[in-house]
DNA sequence: CACTCAAACTAACAAGTGTTAGTTTGATGT
DNA sequence: ACATCAAACTAACACTTGTTAGTTTGAGTG
């Protein structure tokens, strides 16, 4: 038993180069065939169906936030420093594996047998993450707007970010987390 | 001669609540005809292709994005004024139409005659942005950080209305605009 | 009534879809 | 030399895809 899974990690990884340029529903098993050089039913050698593929890119992404989230409500840190942790989270999975990141925003409807597992990690971390805004809140560390907004601005950016990592090779991933901290939280208004 | 394109109309407006739920690869046209009640051939009485529909869906709104933004960018204002205009034409255009940015967001690269033309529209529209917001880093309104660091956290937000817009009809345009404003160019830090 | 015409229909097409079955290849260890 | 086995192959399947051609329907108009 040699280094297990690599060449299904291979097919695994390309497919989510694919994913991420045409979407999961436009790309064919025959092009997916094509980029690793082989055949399309060589692929089934490694790979059960086409479905177990986007599986295997979503699901192990969205388990991968859950656990950060995890961790950041539990720990003992004010509501700011716990979203500065919550950037640094995404910038760090999303710095692993942007191309995933892909596919967990645009192709999730496509999953069919963990649509809704993928949905309850979406809404639970939704959750944890309006709870530790409204605490910024009652602390007063936060101004009192609309947690939902805040949310939702923060997240659509950080959700945004696997389309503008890869073409920031020059920025480090410590020093980008802080300029967005920077920019989301405090603003730019002078 | 009736009101021209009434029926033709229908039929993109369909086929735009469907891409917008699977993405325009997976709406087949027997799923768009099921959905208007009758049968794929029909279609074809009021439309040319599938891609004439994607077409007609996105292009129109780049070249109203495109036309915003002349308008703002020639406009006697302020660099902040002027971002929260663009925050104003994000949310107008994305309130009248949110299904269709979602096209516009993640079909575009399905285009076929018209992606370079929409590629152009799009670089010259962030071009455009990251311009007002160095001109207001060199008039001392806006901190200086990275421009297009603050242009992409806007715009991933600005991009994202779709998903959050219909959810929240209780509050209105011009609110929500005025919130998002005062979030993305005032922080959230007390 | 006869004519027109938009808008639906049925039937079919060639190409492409994910997937299965069975076979060949070639490197490895005995 | 032989057996093993991962990993490729060829061939084919049942079904779905976008689209075309030709036909029928039915309401409105002279």
């Amino acid at each position: 038993m040699n280094t297990e899974g690599t060449r299904r990690d291979e097919i695994i990884n390309t497919a989510t180069k694919l994913f991420k340029e045409k979407g999961y529903s436009a790309v064919t098993m025959r092009d997916l065939a094509t980029a690793m050089g082989m055949k399309a039913a060589s692929l089934y050698n490694h790979i059960n169906s086409k479905q177990e593929i986007l599986k295997a890119i979503i699901i192990s992404l969205a388990e991968e936030f859950t656990q950060g989230m995890d961790i950041i409500k539990k720990s003992d840190q004010t509501a700011i420093e716990k979203l500065n942790l919550i950037v640094a989270l995404h910038v760090d999975i999303t710095t692993k594996n942007p191309y995933g990141m892909a596919s967990l925003n645009n192709d999730w409807m496509h999953l069919e047998g963990q649509l809704e597992y993928y949905l309850g990690l979406r809404e639970r971390y939704e959750k944890d993450f309006v709870s530790i805004i409204k605490s910024g809140i009652s602390s007063n560390e936060i101004v009192d707007t609309n947690p939902e907004v805040v949310m939702f601005s923060i997240l659509s950016t950080l959700r945004s970010l696997y389309l503008w990592i890869p073409r920031k090779e020059e920025i480090n991933a410590k020093a980008l987390a802080q300029n967005l901290s920077d920019v989301l939280i405090n603003g730019i208004n002078k």
